[in-house]
DNA sequence: TACATCTGACATCAACCCATGTCAAAATTT
DNA sequence: AAATTTTGACATGGGTTGATGTCAGATGTA
């Protein structure tokens, strides 16, 4: 082993800038182009049809900066995921915070901020609503794992508020994951028939069943 | 052109008979095999490794005769779906007739049905409730469809048994979607979850969400 | 037996996939 | 200027896929 110290370490120098800004600037770019180029195309042509090539043609980048940020095309499917759901989840936090605090207006806003943000993203749509399903079994659990976040998410809101005491009910954690699995089959619902009834016909629907559940649960505790 | 009439019409003899049976019953045969092995492997590991070779593998049979009754890997899907969810239907039906005319049993019976199935068949499980989903716009809408008539179902029924006159609230379509979807959510909760909780269990919770909207209903009408 | 049909194992074909590698040109540093 | 790093276009390899074709042998009929 020669112990020459011909050339520095080859370790790439991160401070390094290049067009304005720096490498892990550049880094962090090409991994924002290609998570929006991931919802993108599996939002808009589904997850079978995006494959490597295209998500990288539609984020303008060349394959090998793919691998540079993910190992591989369910792992950008799961951050895409966990980015939307998070982004869903703040909005309808931020919907609460300006409720007013009594039973359906507080329900009502997070619902509206909901069924908004589908509306307007309909990318986004698809990717929670029907491209996440069925993928892989990494992928389930991801999805289990997000429809827990959100039931428990409605489960402290609602209790915090004291609207109902349900703590005499059974199994509230599969109630509450009921109530959210009809919030979103409603919104398949909607998005499968073009989102043709206004959102306000479909925040009420989901809202008649949240209110229906809370009066059962206060009258039989 | 030779107006010699040398050959017979070479349209296959299908009364001939092969080992036993005629030609339309083996054509059945392998039809149903197929049918079999599809929901086996899309139902065991998953749509996306379903490949046509994989099914016929696991039929017994060659890729040519995929192709005899099927146009294509998605038409499999579609009739492996559209088969499952009538075997599933009848089921639930079998189940209200031998019910109880009395709003808890009767619903509970149809939800027992539906539980039972799908922990007696995991394949159909799978199949029905997360590989269907995000596969093609074709499928989708099959999906839809079998979620109307489901929801048809539960209404038609709910309502001839004058459980709850909920004539009055809008939406209703909306609403009985809703509650169908709570369902699925349950069983898929259920089934992320190895099928832990006893069946019970999810008919209870899911039986809660069905009073609860039957009761609201009432009241609000 | 001679002939027709059915069957199953396998070959073929082009298309696509993921993941990695090559390499010259562009951008930056020294 | 020369040296170095970054970039993008492209090639490569190993594999799988869907769909069709080939063909010898099994199973039937006459």
């Amino acid at each position: 082993m020669p112990t020459s110290i011909k050339k520095p370490p080859k370790q790439p120098d991160k401070s390094r800038r290049y067009r304005g800004s720096s490498g892990d600037q550049r880094r962090n770019e090409r991994y924002e182009q290609l998570l929006g180029a991931g919802l993108s195309v599996i939002g808009g042509q589904g997850y079978a049809a995006a494959s490597v090539r295209s998500i990288c043609a539609e984020a303008g980048l060349t394959e090998r900066y793919f691998y540079e940020s993910f190992a591989n095309r369910e792992a950008l499917l799961a951050e895409v995921y966990k980015t939307q759901t998070r982004f869903l989840k703040d909005r309808m936090l931020a919907a609460f915070e300006k409720s007013e605090r009594n039973s359906a207006a507080f329900a009502r806003a997070g619902l509206q901020a909901f069924f908004d943000t589908l509306y307007q993203n309909p990318d986004v749509a698809r990717l929670l609503l029907f491209e996440i399903l069925g993928v892989s079994d990494t992928i389930d659990l991801l999805y289990y794992e997000a429809m827990e976040e959100f039931a428990v998410l409605i489960r402290t809101l609602t209790q915090s508020l004291g609207l109902a005491d349900i703590s005499g009910v059974p199994n509230q954690d599969m109630i509450y994951a009921g109530l959210v699995g009809a919030v979103l089959q409603i919104a398949r619902r909607w998005a499968l028939t073009n989102y043709r009834e206004p959102v306000s016909s479909v925040v009420e629907s989901s809202l008649f069943l949240f209110i229906a559940a809370n009066n059962y649960a206060a009258n039989s505790a």
